[in-house]
Order: C-alpha cells, then sequence, then structure tokens
RNA sequence: GGUGCCAUAGCUCAGUUGGUAGAGCAACGGACUGAAAAUCCGUGUGUCCCUGGUUCAAUUCCAGGUGGCACCA
C-alpha cells in the first residue's frame, strides 16, 4: 500500500472550492493540482473564477493559467500532464491536493480514460462541415455501417458523439467501439474524494451574486478582449459566450446577465448529476471545515 | 369609507358554455471516456385565495370574507 494520498476537492461551480482547498493545501503543507477546463487558459480569469493572486500565492496551484485558449486541449491531454505533475510532486509529498468541477478531468485522473488514437483535424472539419451541411441522419447512417457495435450504444441525438466515433475511424482505421475498455486504470497513490454541496437555494444565490461579482471586477472587458476569437472551442464557455451575443446586438445586457446566472446554475446540476452516481465521494457542506480536516486526517493515518 | 377590476404552477399569464387545468420562462431528473463550463435526452412540479350556498358534480355560477390594483370620496 502506497503512502501517497491525493485529496480530491469536488462540487458544483460556485460552492466554495478554491478556498477549502487552500485551507487543506496549507494544513498539509502542498499543493494544488487543478482539475478545471476553463481556468485552465492564461487569457480568462474573472469569469472563470480563477484562484486570484493572494490565492495563487498562498499556495502553489498548477494548471491554472498554464495553457493558451489557441491550443486545443482535452481531457485526454489534463490526464497525462496532470499525471506526471503528480508523480513528481509526489517525490517531494505525501499529500496533494486536487480541485477542480471538470468532472472528466477528475475521473480522467482517477480513473483514466482509453488511449485513443490522435484525430487528423483535417478530416474532424470535413465531417463538422458534413454535419453543418446534411445534418445528423446522414452521419448516422454512416455511423451504423462502420461501427453498429458502437451504434447501438451510443446517443444518437447528439451529433458530437457521432462525430467522435466517425473521426475517430476515418484518422485510424479503428471502430471507436473497439477502443472503448472502461479502463480504471490503477493509480499508484490513494484517491480520497471530498464533495462539496448544500442546499440548492443557497447554492442559486451563490451563483448569481457571484455573476454579479465577475460584473463588477471587469467580465465586461475580459470578454470584449477575447471577443474576436469567439469561434474558439475554449471560448465556448458560460460567462463568454452569453456577452458575445450582448456585443453582436443579439440580446441585451441584462437578458446576457441573467443567461450567464441560468447557464452557470444548469451547469451546477450536470456537475451535481455526474457527481451523485460517484459513490465514493463522502459529502460535506463547505461550512463544515472542521469535520472535513478531521476526516481527511482519519482517512490518511488509516491508509499510511 | 364607496365603487369597479383581479386572485390559476416558482414567475408572467391562458383556459374550463359546470365534469379537478395548460403555455412561455424558470426549475427538476438523466446520459456522458481525446470539444466536457461542451453536447444531448427526458419531466408539469397545482388546496385553480378562503368559507359557505346552488348542483349528481364548483377552479368555473351565487354570497360573504381576505389580499392586491385602480378610480371616487
Amino acid at each position: 500500500m502506497t503512502n501517497k494520498t491525493l485529496i480530491v476537492v469536488l462540487g458544483p461551480t460556485g460552492i466554495g472550492k478554491t478556498d477549502l482547498s487552500i485551507d487543506i493545501a496549507l494544513k498539509f503543507n502542498t499543493e494544488i493540482i487543478s482539475a478545471d477546463s476553463r481556468q485552465i487558459f492564461r487569457e480568462l480569469d474573472i469569469g472563470t473564477a480563477t484562484p486570484d493572486s493572494r490565492q495563487l500565492h498562498t499556495v502553489k496551484q498548477h494548471f491554472i493559467k498554464s495553457h493558451s485558449i489557441f491550443n486545443d486541449y482535452s481531457a485526454a491531454k489534463f490526464e497525462k500532464e496532470a499525471i506526471d505533475k503528480i508523480e513528481k510532486l509526489f517525490k517531494h509529498y505525501d499529500t496533494l491536493v486536487m480541485t477542480g468541477g471538470s468532472m472528466l478531468y477528475i475521473d480522467a485522473v482517477c480513473k483514466g480514460i482509453d488511449d485513443i488514437p490522435d484525430v487528423d483535424k483535417k478530416i474532424r472539419n470535413e465531417l463538422i462541415a458534413r454535419y453543418e451541411k446534411n445534418g445528423i441522419e446522414d452521419l448516422r447512417l454512416e455511423l451504423k455501417k462502420i461501427d453498429p457495435e458502437y451504434y447501438s450504444k451510443a446517443d444518437l441525438k447528439n451529433h458530437k458523439r457521432i462525430l467522435h466515433a466517425l473521426e475517430i475511424f476515418y484518422s485510424s482505421g479503428r471502430k471507436y467501439s473497439s477502443l472503448l475498455t472502461n479502463p480504471q486504470k490503477k493509480r499508484n497513490f490513494n484517491i480520497l474524494k471530498i464533495g462539496l454541496n448544500t442546499d440548492r437555494h443557497i447554492l442559486h444565490q451563490q451563483i448569481n451574486k457571484r455573476v454579479d461579482i465577475m460584473i463588477s471586477k471587469g467580465l465586461i472587458d475580459e470578454a470584449k478582449s477575447v471577443y474576436q476569437n469567439r469561434k474558439l472551442n475554449s471560448l465556448n464557455t458560460v460567462g463568454y459566450k452569453e456577452l458575445f451575443q450582448y456585443f453582436d446586438g443579439s440580446i441585451s445586457y441584462n437578458n446576457a446577465i441573467e443567461l450567464i446566472k441560468r447557464n452557470s446554475r444548469r451547469y451546477a446540476r450536470r456537475q451535481i448529476t455526474w457527481f451523485r452516481k460517484d459513490n465514493k465521494i463522502q459529502w460535506f457542506d463547505p461550512d463544515d471545515k472542521r469535520n472535513i480536516l478531521k476526516f481527511i486526517e482519519g482517512e490518511i493515518n488509516k491508509a499510511h
């Protein structure tokens, strides 16, 4: 049994993961791995609720502002880079904190995802063009032909799923279904999952308030500064995509703010849905810091 | 104080010539393995203000009450 433990702090957006993870990292005198698919971009700050400079100076945090919106990123890349970083850091620490709300990124580190061949960008763009021209039915029929197994279990109304299976096939000649093994990779460290959640009404109030604070901190200007790159996937993000519509003149200012709040609430709900089925998570109220620390210490003593 | 109008889902409101009701928005549930703050699927969640009356049957009609709005004093 290893004596290395990764403490994973997860939960919906706006619940207070950053503050708690800093407290935990200070307590164990260690560093933080961020698992946040948007805070990772250096061009985004206010709208992603990235930790501020004071917080970043208090505890060293990795994968914050470490990449650019102009480079493609993915959960698979995060898995490789994060595992790499974690293994390096475990040479100096017995415990590490990982925190974030990107469900797939967390699972990529905790459980691993399959190795899937690189996708040829040209092929992806061609398929997207076909989808936009002919709709989903065309691609669906093709998937049925080349990979009936995946077709039988795929979400056939979700074009991203179908596109992905096709682009894998045309890039590598291998069926997507043959690549899916649900790996459950064995990590050489213990994983302790701390989930934060609270009454839904309170969470919604916190989310709404946080959006108002983002606006007062200058989110409008930040969104303007990246407006010209709005087509980038990295900017298909709550807090930015709504403001882009406002800049376009297609929705009002007040409408944009309301939509940011609504979409944040919905994002939080999807996170909760995802995390709910993970029975390894020990849930706490974010204010319950004492018990959280007590719980972590107890578990680490048991494991080591 | 008087008169009139209104009271139906979380909100804005339809509707039922008397047979316990439906839109929009919001909300809620779910899926998810190289785009994941993405993408996709599903769900009306209701003392029809309260109390009586008429009726086989009242959210609907009648009376009174309560609350809100408007106008007149």
